[in-house]
DNA sequence: TTGTCGGCCGATCGCCGACAA
DNA sequence: TTGTCGGCGATCGGCCGACAA
């Protein structure tokens, strides 16, 4: 999985650390984030785990969940000796500065889904802003101006739409292509889509999923739904 | 899971033996069935199993897989020791002359889906023996006359068929609630559908799949789909 | 700029009798 | 008696511009 198209997924606010660089490990945080009040099964080890552990990263995996196309990573850290301390600034690492986080911002894209984009009844609405830069040059000169755009998603599947600038005023919108994408990846309102260009002018789309919360035994998205009083 | 709606997906070929009679054991012929092939695991142990072990049966319970709806049975088998045995004959148990194989075959129908029946383009052809022996009582003074029929599968969800008699020349249709049976149970032409009517008047539906033989990827019916030449 | 709506057109679904095996 | 077909009406998917937020 291309880590662009991860990090896209993930959103700005997930930072990973590079290989080779130090982090703590909270092995509590962890048992209660792995299976929420199962955190007993540490605590009734014979030898207490110390409450954190600087470990060295020698490892990082982008990976997606082959059914919901989430992403998430697998980490390899090794626990470093008591001697091996020594601390360093994160910097180093270029974990702030990435090069790379810039040109990211430049060419990913991502928005979430309104009930029009969401609904089957028809196609999403494309802001202009990701139309002009993530998506290949429209031929304005046609009427109307027509392309066939293919993206490619998580696990390299290609997906074909039909993008179309037309309406009065004009907007950019994905018609043909669009409600099989929204089927096929089972997309509600409220969930989000990103668009993204890599270096090699190849287009990608990942989802980022809204989380879910049950109503009586129903899916749906909270706020949705809810009419509005007043 | 209802016995009779058991046996009259199992079909007639399939008797279980009762609980409390006396059966052979076939260990090799069990393992060469469960992992075709993978036979040698038992054959490698230390200690030489029988051909065959003389054992009791002392429970049987008939299932269906969530999916597919095929019914599968359970049995628990206990080995006499040599001591216990002795031949009684299995008519002693009713295996043979049970009074339900009388009744079942006169309340049960099964009939092959054929092309028509399985096409989402319409409904099923119901042979007439069915419709008047298994169905519910139609009115025939209306015209047409119709009525809805409620059939239960073997997990007891209910299915509701538009059941009309028309046609010149007349004959018995399911129509509306029929294409959705199909296509939620993935029946296609070549497989097989059962009738029965309990004891208590109530109608129940189940499916015996066909054996499915693989085309190049694609699944089809040995025999289906051949064009005949001549 | 873009979210939602109603209109509308074409594709598909599914009910029907005709006809023949 | 019942399997298959063509016809056709109803429904649905989905593309469109109007309009307003």
């Amino acid at each position: 999985l291309d880590p662009q198209l991860w990090h896209a997924c993930a959103g700005g606010m997930v930072q990973m650390p590079p290989v080779r660089s130090r982090v703590y490990y909270f092995p509590q945080g962890h048992a209660e984030h792995a299976h929420a009040g199962g955190a007993a099964d540490l605590a009734a080890g014979a030898r207490p785990l110390p409450p954190l552990v600087l470990c060295s990263v020698t490892g990082v995996r982008f990976l997606a969940d082959p059914e919901t196309d989430e992403v998430f990573a697998k980490i390899r850290l090794v626990p470093l000796a008591p001697g091996e301390v020594e601390f360093r600034e994160p910097d180093e690492f270029g974990l702030g500065g990435d090069p790379a986080d810039a040109r990211e911002k430049l060419s990913s894209f991502a928005k979430t889904l309104t009930q029009s984009d969401a609904n089957n009844g028809g196609g999403f609405s494309v802001p202009r802003y990701c139309a002009e830069t993530i998506f290949p040059k429209l031929d304005y000169r046609a009427d109307p101006p027509v392309q066939t755009v293919l993206a490619k998603d998580v696990h390299g599947e290609v997906w074909k739409f039909r993008h179309i600038y037309r309406g009065t005023p004009r907007r950019h919108l994905l018609t043909t292509g669009w409600s099989t994408f929204v089927n096929q990846k089972k997309l509600i309102a409220g969930d989000s889509i990103v668009f993204l260009r890599t270096e090699h002018g190849e287009l990608c789309v990942g989802i980022r999923r809204a989380k879910r919360v049950s109503c009586g035994g129903m899916e749906c998205m909270s706020g949705w739904n809810a009419p509005g009083y007043g």
